[in-house]
Order: C-alpha cells, then sequence, then structure tokens
DNA sequence: TCTGGGGTCCTAGGACCC
DNA sequence: TCTGGGGTCCTAGGACCC
C-alpha cells in the first residue's frame, strides 16, 4: 500500500506555527511581489477567498473581515517542509518526497489492519513536533492514494486519514470524485472530459484503454490503470538529478536601467550555478530573457530571449555570469520598462565527465577551487557573505514584500523571543 | 508507373504538477 | 501601483546518418 501525506493549507499554516493567535483565524499567503492569494486556511476558504485572487483588489475585503495578509516566506516554508519530511522518515524505510508539502510513503511492510492505526500516529506526531497538520490517504497505487486523501480532506476532517482497503470503497470513493479532481487531470482534459459526460473518476475508468491512449497519450493510459488499481507509477526514492535549473523573478517595480537588470540577472545567474553545483552538474547551455510587463496593455512591450551554447560545459558562477551578461548585452533595448529577467540552463553533464576544449583558456582548476572556497564561507556564515561584484548592492530589483513574517527557523536574528 | 528503409537525436509545443 | 515560480513528461516533426 502506499500513503500520501499532505500538508493543509501548508504556507498557511506555516504561518501560524509561531504565531499562534493565527489559530481559527483567516490567513492568507501571497505570490511573489505580493500579487496574488497562492494559500487560504480552511477560515480563509469558508470567507469565499479565491485561488489566486488578486491582493489589490482584496485590500478592503482582507481589512473587513480581519484576514490575516502575508508575503510568501519560502525560506521559513522550506525549513518547516525538512521537518516534516524528517518525522516521516522515522516512521517507514521507503519514501518518495513529492513536493514540498506532499510525501508518498511505502507502506508494504505493514499488514493492512495495522495501517490506519500507523497513520494516525505519523499525523499527531507530526503536528506535535513540527506543528503542522497534515491529511493522510492510503491505497494500492498513487492515483487512488491522491483520490483517498482529497476524499480524506472533505469528509474526514476529523481523523484525517482515509483508507481505501476494498474494491468496494474505491468504487464508491471514485463515482465521489469529480474528473478535473483526479491527479492528472488538468484544465483542458477537464473541459474535453466534461463535455462528453465523463464527469466522475469513476466515469473516467469505464473509457476504453484505446480512447485514452489516443487522446490523452501514454500518461493518459497510466492514470486509467492507477484508478482500476494497477499501479504504473513507481516510487522515487531518490531524487533524480535535475534536468533544467531556472532562475526567473518579476521586479518589485518596473525597471528600465541596463545596470538594474543586469545586477537582477547576475543573483539569479548565481543561484542557479549553486543549484548546478549541489548537484555536481555542469551545464552546456545557458539561456537569458527579458521581458515587459504583458498585463500593461497600453505600454510597449518587449520579449526577447538568446541561447548561448558552451564549448566547455561549466558551474562556475564567475564564468555564467560573465556569459549572462554577454546575452544580456544583446537582448536588451533601451526605452522599455523591463518587468522580469530570467535565466534558464539546460544540456547537463556530470561534473566529473567534462569534456575538456582545445582551445579552452578559462583556468578550471582555479575557478573550481574557488567556488568550492565561496560555497563553503556561504555555507558557515549566510548565504551571501561572499558575493560576486556583479551582483551589486543596490537591489532596486528586490521582491515586494510588505508583509513578510520573520525566518524564525532559519536566522537566528529573527528566532520567536517569549516573555516569562 | 515511379520516389529506400530504418534508425537516432534534437527541438518546440502542449499538458500537467505543486 | 497591482496578475508567481520552477519543474516534469510526452509527442510530432525535422535533420541527419548509413
Amino acid at each position: 500500500m502506499i500513503a500520501i501525506v499532505d500538508c493543509n493549507n501548508f504556507y498557511a499554516s506555516c504561518e501560524r506555527v509561531f504565531n499562534p493567535k493565527l489559530e481559527g483565524k483567516p490567513v492568507v499567503v501571497l505570490s511573489n511581489n505580493d500579487g496574488c492569494v497562492i494559500a487560504r486556511s480552511e477560515e480563509a476558504k469558508e470567507l469565499g477567498i479565491k485561488m489566486g485572487a488578486l491582493a489589490f483588489e482584496m485590500e478592503g475585503f482582507f481589512n473587513q473581515n480581519k484576514v490575516h495578509v502575508f508575503s510568501s516566506n519560502y525560506t521559513l516554508y522550506g525549513s518547516l517542509s525538512n521537518r516534516v519530511i524528517k518525522v516521516l522518515a522515522s516512521f517507514v524505510d521507503d519514501m518518495e518526497v513529492y513536493s514540498i508539502d506532499e510525501a508518498f510513503l511505502d507502506l508494504s511492510n505493514y499488514k493492512t489492519e495495522e495501517i490506519v492505526t500507523l497513520c494516525i500516529q505519523i499525523r499527531s506526531a507530526v503536528k506535535n513536533s513540527v506543528g503542522i497538520p497534515v491529511t493522510i490517504g492510503i491505497a494500492p497505487t498513487k492515483t487512488l492514494a491522491k483520490v483517498a486523501n482529497r476524499y480524506a480532506k472533505k469528509k474526514c476532517r476529523e481523523i484525517g486519514v482515509y483508507f481505501l482497503d476494498s474494491p468496494e470503497k474505491i468504487q464508491t470513493t471514485l463515482s465521489l470524485t469529480e474528473i478535473g479532481d483526479v491527479w492528472g487531470i488538468g484544465s483542458k482534459h477537464n473541459i474535453r472530459l466534461s463535455q462528453m459526460g465523463v464527469l466522475t473518476a469513476a466515469d473516467f475508468t469505464k473509457l476504453s484503454n484505446e480512447w485514452v491512449r489516443n487522446h490523452m497519450t501514454v500518461v493518459g493510459e497510466r492514470m486509467l490503470q492507477e484508478l482500476k488499481g494497477i499501479p504504473c507509477i513507481e516510487m522515487e526514492l531518490e531524487a533524480p538529478p535535475k534536468k533544467g535549473i531556472c532562475s526567473a523573478r518579476s521586479f518589485g517595480k518596473l525597471l528600465s536601467n541596463k545596470q538594474d537588470i543586469a545586477e537582477a540577472l547576475a543573483n539569479y545567474t548565481h543561484t542557479c550555478a549553486v543549484k548546478l553545483r549541489l548537484q555536481k552538474s555542469c551545464t552546456a547551455s545557458i539561456s537569458v530573457f527579458i521581458q515587459t510587463n504583458p498585463h500593461r496593455l497600453q505600454e510597449k512591450q518587449y520579449f526577447n530571449s538568446i541561447t548561448i551554447p558552451l564549448n566547455v560545459a561549466t558551474n562556475t558562477s564567475n564564468e555564467l555570469i560573465k556569459y549572462a551578461m554577454w546575452g544580456l548585452d544583446k537582448i536588451y533595448r533601451k526605452g522599455y520598462n523591463y518587468k522580469k529577467v530570467g535565466v534558464m540552463m539546460t544540456h547537463f553533464t556530470p561534473e566529473s565527465q567534462i569534456q575538456g576544449g582545445l582551445f579552452d583558456k578559462v583556468k578550471r582548476d582555479r575557478d573550481n577551487m574557488l567556488m568550492k572556497t565561496l560555497d563553503s564561507c556561504n555555507k558557515a556564515f549566510g548565504k551571501d557573505l561572499v558575493r560576486f561584484a556583479r551582483q551589486g548592492y543596490k537591489r532596486n530589483w528586490k521582491l515586494k514584500q510588505e508583509r513578510l513574517s520573520p525566518c524564525y527557523t532559519t536566522d537566528i536574528k529573527q528566532i520567536l523571543t517569549i516573555k516569562i
């Protein structure tokens, strides 16, 4: 059996952990630049606040209804996510960390009759030691476990655990699950299937393999099998190395000055390079893109990108920043108000298998040692201790985060203080 | 009338996820 | 003023190889 553990309204719950007066109150978390709503507590959902609702339009509503609003604090969420994973790991041998707030657990070592008790224990362990409420769905396949989890969130809020342990139960639950709520059915397939009268997951299981294969590729066919109880999606116990790494962000305000944009780009490039080094990969291709605000129809628009193939794959920040700057130089045009810049790296090879270049003049050994030193300094003394000149200090590009909560768990200066 | 056949690799675009 | 960011997988079609 497979269980999926899903943190309830994760970001909103994180904000509550060190701020218990938010318990029972409506809480929402906003996207980068405080743009729109990306997480809501149950109370916020009950008030009718929609996912993606624009913050500036909701301002009055938030005030009237005493909604607690936060800028997203990924440092805090990432840190609490790690804590949750640690607790889960203490219960099972094999698990797949699926996202910041979800993990699949392999329960094949447990007897069917032990499972519900175990999951109730897991749930209270996470709540007690981290402070995050979770919901657990259990079933023979990942897709069915997701169905069970969704059902648990709607119908078994108190226990928070739901086990699809018989074919009859599976059948009933599938008939109560809307097709659009199935893991793997996005908006396009939802529209198409609904038009055909396939309204529930149970309806979907009645379709033929051929039809599903033809219209939804092998991905759809796997989903069909999984809903019928035949596992097709393996557990990934170890995260495979990434095939692409990207860093891009909208600016807190529109920028037209090239220097400001270059500073942002240098920072994003460094971020990607650090991630590359962490997974011991080098990239042979770096792309830079730049764009104005597509929502401002009255302003003149510009989007451009450039891909730079590298003769020798690398993961050193200094070299990658140099290429990124060269790329920006090629695509930057004066006279536009820019909203976003980004960098993307693809075509990875393992650090240990780099093909040298005949005419390569870069001092790679020296650069690699420099990166090792830089990374270990930053690891020991904080992420931004050693920087490249190109990263600058002006930070005109920085995010708008007007309602940021403290990084309670990762910055000693922001730790919780208690009056005794 | 007829235009080889069997492969690989790469890219762009679409769909999906959280 | 104001609309997130970072990924994955699959397929079709073109280029290219022998």
